[in-house]
DNA sequence: TATCCTTTTGCGACTAAGTTGCATTAATTT
DNA sequence: AAATTAATGCAACTTAGTCGCAAAAGGATA
């Protein structure tokens, strides 16, 4: 297991389980947000999707993790980083990642969905 | 019947049915985004949720309606107008509309939303 | 008006992502 | 070692949205 994932939880009070650092490690090596299938593909262990989801929500509730849904009907997470927005196309499902700069905006901003068309489809 | 309604299928060839009037009137009367929960409720004539779902996925692939989701695995539905943000509360699930203009972005925008922790809940 | 054809609607069964209750296991404390 | 707490796995459940199909509505033709 990684020492940084180690070190993640600790600063979090969260203890490490076998469970918990491999959701960990696979997001930490993905390049764009994953969902339930998708994470569970990559990790080596097998693991009950209501331990994966109550992790997760653990993991989302301390801000190392943050979610958002795409449009399937699916959470997509990653690991928390600075507030960047996602453009999810809604012809090839893609999810990237993004920088935009929003004027004022009212609150405190965690997550930004942009849908639509990506330059590839629409071309 | 409204007669804005009726010439808003029209100009899409969409016949005009009751059903179909019936929730473009609760959706042209709405001040923010509507589920379909709440849309039934504000219509006079009962409605099975099959023909709701598919009369909005049709308003939707024409360009009439738009839908995002929300945080609670719930599609949200509005007229479709010039393409602004929705900032939704994760603490009070208000949805507010608001604009924001982004920089350059990889395609075509349709929808944006933002999720956060609304000025009120902040406080 | 009767016949044919297409579209829309309603019902009920279905799908599937995510949740919850509960018993088991693992870790921690005393 | 016993007792308390937390994490896990299983299975049953929830529920927004979908789908198949038959009935109803509407339009066109004659």
């Amino acid at each position: 297991m990684l020492q940084q994932i180690k070190t993640l939880c600790e600063q979090h009070n969260v203890k490490v389980t076998n469970a918990r650092s491999s959701i960990l490690e696979v997001l930490k090596n993905a390049g764009a947000p994953m969902n339930y299938e998708q994470i569970k593909e990559k990790m080596k262990m097998p693991m009950d999707k209501a331990t994966f989801y109550r992790n997760i929500a653990k993991f989302e509730s301390l801000g190392i993790v943050h979610k958002f849904e795409s449009d399937d009907r699916k959470w997509y997470f990653e690991l928390s980083s600075t507030t960047h927005a996602h453009f999810i196309c809604e012809t090839c499902h893609q999810i990237t990642c993004m920088d935009v700069h929003l004027g004022e905006v009212a609150g405190e901003v965690k997550s930004i969905v942009l849908k639509g068309t990506c330059k590839e489809c629409k071309a």
